[in-house]
DNA sequence: TTGTAGGCGTTATCAC
DNA sequence: GTGATAACGCCTACAA
């Protein structure tokens, strides 16, 4: 390995000023730092990660811990936020969080919070407050997170508005009894009903329901306990099965994946779509262009969500710089939150959507 | 932060027999031991990663670079490269390579190589010898690389004997005029026939032709520029509209997606599959199953490919640390074996892998 | 069985 | 402008 006393030697200079040099640091005379930036290079040196955060709490990474890397919007998302996150001059580093509250935890002490300058992440199972304290002050943004009482930045997905379009669509083209697959009717009564991914998407349902003057029952919902392929494809079966949805024609799926999944289930049983039954996604995967027929869906712009995630967490990070730096008298990061030079209250933003119409509404 | 300085004051013990307990040294008592761990719990020590690093070289982390992370396959991929680094006990990351070879060659250097114990790399742009030097020395095992003179140790999809299935079973359905979706037919005279992934794909193709006698020409192959969906969904017009794949009847393709994308560009000149072209995949990505039709693709074992993957990685790093060590008595079982302290010959496995018939292929 | 001390490569605080 | 020098938190020979 190749270490910053090889550079210095080799270009007659300290350690300390090829540290300087190579960091820009406007106090050392262009020829020396141009002479060192070529030593650097022909040595082909690269700063030690470890070493640099080791001693300057800084590495240069940013973190993206995420639910099921193999899921296709998920992994969409990772990837739009890793191209922004290396266009801001960062490294990206994704990991999988698979959902137990144990791996988020074991992944956020062991890793992200440690090496990552800061972390974008999209909370499964571990609250705001947890995080908090996992997070060591490092600046974090959240990803759909909508706690009532917010510790950090988030960016949502258009949760409300874009359901309300999916359902309002499905009216427009006609269908009588439009069917919610995701929420069971009870959660109407939950108290999550306002801080959950699926409580605002229902919420957004039942607004476009409301101003169509459609009255809701339990048969506008289709319930599933995990939002998964395998149940999403069998709900199809139960709707079909069961006389509470007989005469459905329309459907919304709150994600694609499900929605593709209950289309193949629809496939199974023989039912046309969109002849018997049209059919709405969310998310905007790129599978759902491809699919036979085509998913109408709620497409989340994922580069304006990165786009919207990094403006945030770059803000933080460079903020934090500046804190950090001054921060003689220990982790003030904590207890000083509602002080003054303090980051200023949690934002809230809402990525941009569309609802692209394809054929699986085309009537 | 909490260091070990903390817990050594709350155990009342030094430091070193803090850092000898937790790392489960058995030579410090187990009182004392069980005493340090519970004051480590207390006060949620974690130890410092970047400080273990540059002390030990050793990290706990185990690096991921992959292309396209937004890609089913590559994505599905990490997801079990993942889970099976989890299972080992090792820290997972996961980075997108994004198929530039600057890129590439940037997330070697800057963090894969100095942050892991071990990296599991797509080889796309960037030699071996490139990453002989890129890997300062570092165990890696590299996915579906063909070189002809490996340095590194790799796992391979069943390139050959999957594309011969694929195409023996769209003979045996009864296609006439089976076209592979892909490579071109000038690809035959390619030196890097024999060691690229195309290439074996290729030569598989070719070895189930002629087993069922079928004199092969040009119009067997359909080339594709870029193995992406929308390139794919033109080739099926392309198909369709020139005279040499008229008669076409079984279609090939390289990867999954490609398939997909290819029957998507069917759908849209009405073409029925598999009444009138009888379709099959490569790769096995959850989304074939839910297509409609359903697609016939030789399915990659991903757990298998994760379980032999690091098998052979953990073995080297394991191997490492006994060169690196003055380690005398240590686990010589493993690696003292044969030869001196020379890493024996890079190994190459293939993964499990199996024809999944669907109905893309049912006739 | 446990404590002491030195150093991994970098950055930051001083002098010069 | 540049160069010594002291940490950052941990690991590990060696001493006790």
């Amino acid at each position: 390995m190749v270490t910053m006393s090889d550079v210095a030697k080799a270009a007659g200079v300290s350690r300390a000023t090829v540290s300087y040099a190579l960091r820009g640091d406007p106090r050392i005379a262009a020829a020396t730092a141009e002479k060192i930036r070529q030593a650097a290079q022909k040595l082909h040196y690269n700063a030690n990660i470890s070493a640099r955060s080791l001693r300057s709490g800084r590495s240069g990474i940013i973190g993206v811990a995420i639910y099921e890397l193999d899921r296709p919007y998920p992994s969409e998302m990772s990837a739009a936020m890793s191209r922004e996150i290396a266009r801001r001059g960062y490294q990206p580093i994704v990991q999988q969080t698979s959902g137990s509250k144990d791996d988020e935890i074991m992944i956020l002490q062991k890793v992200t919070s440690q090496l990552c300058d800061g972390m974008i992440f999209s909370p499964g199972q571990v609250s705001d407050e947890e995080l908090r304290a996992l997070s060591h002050g490092k600046p974090m943004v959240l990803l759909d997170d909508i706690s009532p009482d917010p510790v950090f930045d988030s960016v949502n997905t258009a949760c409300e508005d874009g359901s309300a379009a999916a359902v309002r669509h499905l009216i427009d083209i006609g269908c009588k009894h439009v069917v919610v697959v995701g929420p069971s009717y009870d959660m109407l009564l939950d108290d999550k009903m306002a801080s959950s991914v699926v409580g605002r998407r229902m919420t957004g349902c039942l607004r476009a329901f409301e101003e169509a003057g459609v009255d809701v029952d339990a048969s506008n919902f289709l319930p599933l306990e995990h939002w998964d392929p395998i149940p999403a494809r069998e709900a199809a079966y139960r709707l079909l099965d069961s006389d509470d949805y007989r005469d459905a024609d329309g459907v919304f799926c709150m994600t694609d994946t499900i929605a593709i999944s209950f289309m193949r289930g629809l496939a199974d049983r023989g039912v046309r779509v969109p002849d018997d039954i049209a059919l709405v996604g969310f998310d905007g995967v790129t599978e759902s262009e491809y699919a036979v027929p085509s998913l109408t869906t709620v497409r989340t712009d994922l580069d304006d969500l990165a786009r919207r995630t990094l403006d945030l967490l770059i803000d933080r990070i460079n903020a934090n710089v500046g804190g950090v730096g001054i921060d003689a008298a220990g982790d003030a990061g904590d207890n000083a939150g509602d002080g003054l030079a303090f980051p200023d209250a949690p934002q809230r933003l809402t990525a941009a959507w569309e609802l692209v119409k394809r054929e699986s509404t085309r009537r």
